[in-house]
DNA sequence: CTGTTACGTAACTACAATGTTACACATGTG
DNA sequence: CACATGTGTAACATTGTAGTTACGTAACAG
């Protein structure tokens, strides 16, 4: 999951979390962090890479902002990890349930 | 966030996935990927910390299983940045609406 | 008690990721 | 055209991460 890697980088998810308050462009951005600003359009280019952010170009600047469709391809690999394991505590539940009532029937 | 650079890593990504679906013990995980067993074990330590599994021992087997924690920290990472995002799209769209009734209002 | 099974940890190697400085390039200004 | 501003890329140093083999320990089996 390329959006897992991208936000595993703290200086990458905080970009995410700011960008989704506020476009930036990216020597903003850059400013928030102890890091040079080669740095940051490096990580900018990770983020773009796993669709976390987009970017517009106007004039000389490069304006990012958050991008939906990183998170909800997140989003969706860990949905998808809890359906399976729901699945499988509803079918342990039926299972018990079903135990339950054979053993009343076979004792009464 | 600990489980996403946890997540970050497609091994321990994919013993997630699988924990979803089956408890497992250590060698029986590693049967499953081209890497030795104590790498699978180092892995199963990152996944731990992050409350990703959780372990419970069964005579000289350690079995693993799915800790839906660690999914809920991510997810709830996640949704804190939508939650940012929708606010501002939906800022936005008041602001629009109400730029609307006041031209209508000055123009009418 | 000896041997086998199941695991984790230690020590070390190899490659990937991150940061820095120097540089190239495009856009806007006088 | 000369110069400042805003950015991305290249080259390189440093640190982290993932993998391997060797080894130590706990739980059965005989």
């Amino acid at each position: 999951m390329k959006a897992f890697s991208a936000l595993a980088d703290p200086v990458r998810a905080s970009i995410v979390s700011m960008l989704a308050a506020n476009d930036m462009n990216a020597s903003e951005i850059a400013s928030h962090f102890p890091v040079s600003r080669p740095a940051v359009s490096r990580h900018l280019s990770v983020l773009l890479r796993a669709n976390l952010v987009q970017v517009r170009e106007e004039a000389q600047r490069r304006v990012y902002s958050l991008d939906p469709k990183g998170l909800d391809d997140a989003n969706a690999w860990i949905e998808e990890c809890r359906r399976v394991w729901n699945a499988r505590l509803d079918a342990l539940g039926r299972h018990l349930d079903a135990m339950a009532k054979r053993k009343k029937k076979v004792g009464g």
